[in-house]
DNA sequence: ATTATCTATAGATCTATAGATAATGC
DNA sequence: ATTATCTATAGATCTATAGATAATGC
């Protein structure tokens, strides 16, 4: 069964996701049209419905990609400073900045739920299971991520002394 | 100069826009194309040119009158109960969530940063002129917004309680 | 005379399907 | 035989310009 020829069937598709991914990453959201797509692995854009449904599965693939980086990244974050708000908002901050378009892509529509509740496990913990504060601390880090993508702080703003009272303020350090 | 015909000139270019403005609202931003926007004022697309130079300069129109509407609803919050981070982003989220696509369009490009400032600069008087502290509130009630519109929270979330969360980290009452 | 409007249309796209052709695996 | 691919194309759009025509203001 496994070997050489192991998911056969689904290598192209890996590979145009692949091409997706580099594509949305590197022009935005309105370069990722099938024709693109299909020139940017060497096909014809007809061709790419042998490996997709339609366009928006091949999104949908991206966001669920992308959703799932996220979480790994944030568990990392977990193992290496358990109980830390401060390690997750800057492993989140970090992950996000890196990829802008497939940050928004993840965050601009609704996802599968239980996706969503592991990437925000470690959260929940960090902050000792006061749900409204998780989810007001985790609004805080998203919020700075959209604004600092789309310009929306004063160029001469100082972003980090923001993250870090955004910090202070869900997570004080004890003395 | 003045009289019944004040401002003769822009009569239809105000009318535009409110159409701009309702059919945005109501049907988003992929039906806010130059035909559609001309039907609805009972005029063929073409015609719009000769009240606007292109299509980005009605988008424009629509974000800045859009930003002057939440400077206006911040400065009214002020007024009613002055110093209080409680109120005004009680303030912009009521006013935000009333116009999801506006808001949308809004905080999705970098805007004139004088009306930028004069919009934040509520919430800087309330937080006693600390910056960083100021800009992570706003990346919160932000944050908050764009989650709720995008529909980012569990359907069964308190999220109320997670605004009065993130209201106490900033604000706390003091006893 | 000037202004607003219309018709017609250029010039670009897009997503997606139909049907033919080449390549691959038995 | 099956699968991947191609060409050709349907069917919808879009923004924006050119030039003709009607309406308005002197």
């Amino acid at each position: 069964m496994t070997g050489p020829t192991a998911r056969p069937a689904t290598e192209r598709a890996h590979q145009i996701l692949a091409a997706a991914r580099t594509l949305l990453e590197r022009e935005g959201p309105d370069a990722l049209t099938m024709r693109r797509l299909a020139g940017s692995v060497g096909l014809t854009a007809p061709s790419l419905y042998k490996h997709f449904p339609d366009k928006s599965s091949v999104v949908h693939a991206l966001a669920d990609a992308m959703l799932r980086e996220t979480t790994d990244v944030l568990e990392a974050a977990e193992s290496a400073a358990p109980g830390s708000f401060s390690a997750l908002a800057t492993a989140y901050r970090t992950h996000a900045l890196a990829h802008p378009h497939l940050y928004r892509l993840t965050t601009g529509h609704p996802l599968p739920q239980d996706l969503e509740e592991r990437a925000a496990a470690p959260l929940f913990r960090a902050l000792a299971g006061d749900e409204g504060r998780a989810r007001a601390a985790w609004a805080f880090a998203h919020g700075m991520v959209v604004m600092e993508l789309n310009g929306r702080f004063p160029t001469d703003a100082d972003v980090s002394a923001a993250w870090a009272a955004g910090i202070e303020a869900f997570a004080p350090v004890r003395l």
